[in-house]
RNA sequence: GGCGGCGUACCCAAGUGGUAAGGGAGAGGUCUGCAAAACCUCGAUGCAGCGGUUCGAAUCCGCUCGCCGCCUCCA
């Protein structure tokens, strides 16, 4: 397996410290509002990973936090006139809401920075002491300086050049400009917990560290976050953790992509972002979790409605070949046996199947390319079904396809609805169903809506047998009028909502 | 100013040395009462441009053009 690690700028065969095993950290999100699709690009991005890992039997320990005291918190706080704790309790219900609906699980241990004060204080007390940080009126920085390394995983290297351009306004007091704050005193009001050097709170980089290391370990296989942490988070994370353990931190270091609009980067600042919210008002979020596995992961995304639709109609087309492969199999068995020839080849799209999927996967998570080869498989379903087989061995061969389509979904977490299910969802989605009954009574009248389809397309059905093609032809412009295709397939007339 | 990334058909997108996956849109065909879906066929002699290395390059090297990111909080 190989996995592209920024520390080394490579991809490097994966080796995990302990064999079978993997501690692995993921940066969550600061919970001062809430997410957008660039927050759900990271946590869709490595919950897939983390299904892989699994897949591939290896024992995952997979932490992710949450960043719950910090700056921003306290200025929502006051402008939203809650206390600072009940705006973090707030945003973390939220983001459960979102990332669930999207299909992120959650990790294994999911930590709060408020709930590691007494460790993110021992680690401090520990750097001054080793000479790599110092007080200054109750806040705490760390020395840059002292730690020679600095700069290895953004690839900095020289402290002049990187503050030649930048825009960073100086602290005064601090030693050096690049020093960082590890604490930092509390002002009247404002949150604050006992240290040795008076109330306070701890800086935003030192939580991770001290999470890291009692919750994984001194040193970890994979830590992982947005790109745009690269620097100065992680690399500020690697100075105090490294400093303090004296053992490397990290062994793999992985940053997803931005998501951008009008090719910019995705952003609070810029006011150009999306929330999650808003997009699962307009789309399926099975499609927005699609959307965001069908480009690789380290690659910038443009977000826009169209590929949205897409996804829409790429999950339209693999409902619709497990709903015929589904009928197959549903079928009487019957003594006739008939297969076409080649479906069954040992080097055929179907038995090779499994075999390029964990092969895509292995190239550093390769989801784009995964989702292609599932397309492959798909389309060759599909051809088998149109050449007519029967028989015990073609059931057989599609029986065994269509686990093999099963056990690849479920990795990615897409692709794993039954087609009755995917069409229930449009239905809702597409406002198909009046917005006020789909809300006040979901499924009651989602089934009424259905049974009012069916008796529709009986009658379609006599109108057809006596040949009144006019009439067949206006309840079938009807219904799609209202949202409804009709297909008449052999034996039976199935609905699917228009996309 | 420093560091890094990207540029593949009409659109999205995979592909890091061996002769261009996949999806959408489009054209023609099979099927169908007609449709729809599905399937089949067609579709980049070429991967921003130029030059170089190589038996062989979208893939490596150099230069040029265009776009973006980080260096401030940021997924």
């Amino acid at each position: 397996m190989k996995i592209y690690n920024t520390l080394t700028g490579k991809k490097e065969t994966f080796v995990p410290l302990y064999q079978g095993r993997i501690d692995m950290y993921v940066c969550g999100v600061t919970v001062y509002d809430v997410c957008h699709i660039g927050h759900a690009r990271s946590a869709v991005v490595f919950d897939a990973i983390r299904r892989y890992f699994r897949h591939r039997g290896y024992d995952i320990r997979f932490v992710k936090n949450f960043t719950d005291i910090d700056d921003k918190i306290i200025n929502r706080a006051a402008s939203e006139g809650l206390p600072w704790d009940k705006v973090a309790e707030k945003y973390i219900k939220k983001y459960y809401e979102d990332m669930h609906r999207l299909g992120v699980a959650d990790a294994d241990l999911e930590p709060r920075a408020t709930g590691h004060i007494k460790e993110i204080i021992e680690i401090i007390k520990g750097l001054v002491e080793k000479g790599h940080a110092y007080e200054i009126d109750g806040d705490v920085y760390f020395s840059v300086p002292s730690f020679p390394e600095y700069g290895k995983l953004s690839g900095r290297k020289k402290l002049e050049e990187m503050l030649a351009g930048a825009r960073v306004e100086v602290d005064e007091r601090k030693k050096n400009p690049m020093d960082f704050a590890l604490w930092k005193s509390s002002k009247e009001g404002e949150p604050a917990w006992d240290s040795p050097w008076g109330p306070g709170r701890p800086g935003w980089h030192i939580e991770c560290s001290a999470m890291v290391l009692k919750h994984l370990g001194q040193t970890i296989d994979i830590h992982a976050g947005g790109a745009d942490l690269i620097f100065p988070h992680h690399e500020n994370e690697i100075a105090q953790s490294e400093a303090y353990t004296e053992k490397p931190f990290v062994r793999y270091w992985m940053h997803n992509g931005f998501i951008t609009v009008n090719k910019e980067k995705m952003s609070k600042s810029l006011g150009n972002f999306f929330t999650i919210e808003e997009i699962l008002q307009r789309f399926d979020p099975e499609a927005v979790r699609l959307f965001l596995l069908q480009t690789h992961y380290r690659s910038p995304i443009e977000f826009s409605n169209e590929p949205l639709e897409e996804a829409e109609h790429t999950l339209e087309r693999f409902y619709q070949s497990l709903e015929r492969l589904d009928d197959f199999l549903m079928l009487p068995e019957g003594k006739h046996e008939s297969s076409p020839a080649g479906f069954d080849d040992e080097n055929g799209i179907i038995a090779s199947f499994k075999k390029h999927f964990v092969q895509a996967m292995d190239d550093d998570f390769n989801t784009a390319l995964a989702i292609g080869h599932i397309f492959e498989l798909i389309k060759e379903i599909n051809r088998f079904l149109d050449a007519k087989p029967a028989g015990a061995k073609a059931k057989e061969l599609m029986s065994g396809a269509k686990r093999e389509l099963l056990e690849a979904a479920g990795v990615l977490n897409v692709f794993n609805r039954t087609p009755s299910e995917w069409q229930r969802a449009l239905l809702k989605i597409k406002k198909v169903v009046a917005e006020e009954h789909a809300v006040l009574k979901e499924d009651v009248q989602i089934t009424k809506f259905e049974i009012d389809i069916e008796s529709l397309i009986a009658e379609r059905q006599k109108a057809r047998e006596s040949k009144d093609w006019a009439r067949a032809d206006a309840i079938r412009a009807d219904l799609e009028k209202r949202g409804i295709i009709l297909e008449d397939k052999q034996g039976k007339t199935a609905w699917r909502v228009k996309i």
